[in-house]
DNA sequence: TGTACATCAGTGAACGCGCGTTCACTGATGTAC
DNA sequence: TGTACATCAGTGAACGCGCGTTCACTGATGTAC
């Protein structure tokens, strides 16, 4: 005796409805205070019956993460895909324009991902982490691109040390052999990018700067003048 | 009738014990979870005890959050009092070297002051802003120096545009007078430590950097090329 | 085609928990005379 | 010096709240014959 088949029709789309809300609170309150019987509520749904789709609470959040990770690869990718590939400033330019676009946009999805963890909630690394360094590709991809087209200033920046040499070795070995100053770069742009974003999200930037994003396109602007 | 004065000597001073132990929770399970109660429990006194010292939740943690940039401040400031004045590069990496090393040592007051802010708190931004742009003031004065031996490499950055050059006026009006070009720096000098901090602190960096005091310090050396 | 039956998504009550805050109190302390 | 008294830090009980999770259930649905 098969078992029986879930009859899709009776019922609204619970497994998406869930997160839907779910997203709804979070962008009204945090990840911080997301409740299952919050959502259940607001769904006009028994907060058990959300266990039919997530074994616990956990489950949900890591669900949720995993979604705004990908949301956020989605969202640097298209931003390079229409631009020709020579266009090393144009697309790198695009790619922190984007993420701080999407941040801007999503800001409590942005928290979720990389601002304080949530209390009492324990990523899955081996759940999160693909889902993290997927978000990084079309970085890495661009700056690949640079080097290969042997335009990356890779002199003006400090020396590599030994000891980083040896842990961007791992890194280079693990990705399958891309260059170690690459993985470095994309790193480092990144936590260039990601720093402004976090001070403007967190409300860190003086309230003189009306526009934020003047601030993020001249630090965009001298990484381009740095790079290429 | 005078009102009585308190007896310090009959009992542990409980302003300062409840900090204390708020710290010490804090810095166990981060600010999120911080609460009354458990403070309490851990003081041996009944919850209601801290009303006489904290009219709220709120107010501790408030009084927490200026600690901490306090904390910050003086770390930052200790950092460079005693280099010699005209040792301008080991000066600048001394602060940003310093700031890393607070963050990592109180990651959780530093994630108190940085990260998502607490939910169903809202910070009172007229005693908690001052505190704030304390903290700035070394790095600030810093630059400064710098700027005014006239080794700021300032043509290496993009071009000021007109809106963020009116954005730095409003912000060089409420200084009395810094110049524009030495508040951006201090801005971007602080975003760009902030975001390598922040990341590790959240353990966004890449498993392979067993140290990232390296990726930290390349960083640091790299600003240093730039700036001056 | 009709009927007995297995399935299982959703339910409502309940458990135990911890929270911030209020309230009337109590009892040691220091003061005024 | 001794005594009546005002002070007020700390108390214990209580309020109302929301949470995650469990449990036995129910009833519409689809299936096997």
């Amino acid at each position: 005796m098969s078992p029986r088949p879930r009859n899709e029709a009776r019922l609204p789309d619970l497994l998406g409805g869930i997160k839907d809300i779910a997203w709804k609170q979070i962008a009204e309150s945090g990840a911080a205070t997301l409740s299952l019987r919050a959502v259940a509520r607001e769904l006009n749904i028994a907060a058990p019956s959300i266990y039919n789709y997530y074994p616990s609470r956990d489950d949900l959040v890591t669900a949720l993460i995993v979604d705004a990770y990908n949301s956020l690869a989605e969202a640097l990718s298209e931003s390079v895909e229409n631009l020709p590939a020579e266009q090393f400033p144009e697309r790198l330019f695009a790619l922190g324009w984007a993420y701080r676009q999407w941040a801007v946009t999503y800001s409590q999805r942005y928290l979720l991902i990389f601002g304080t963890p949530i209390p009492n909630y324990h990523a899955p690394d081996e759940i999160t982490m693909p889902a993290a360094e997927r978000a990084m590709v079309p970085l890495v991809a661009v700056i690949q691109a640079i080097f290969a087209a042997g335009r990356l200033r890779v002199e003006r920046f400090a020396p590599l040390t030994p000891e980083l040499a040896t842990m961007l070795g791992q890194w280079q070995q693990a990705t399958g052999g891309i260059h170690p100053e690459i993985l470095y770069l994309a790193q480092v742009f990144w936590s260039r990018v990601h720093g402004l974003v976090m001070l403007e999200i967190t409300g860190q930037i003086p309230s003189f700067f009306d526009d934020p994003a003047e601030l993020f396109r001249r630090e965009l602007n001298t990484i381009l003048i740095q790079y290429l």
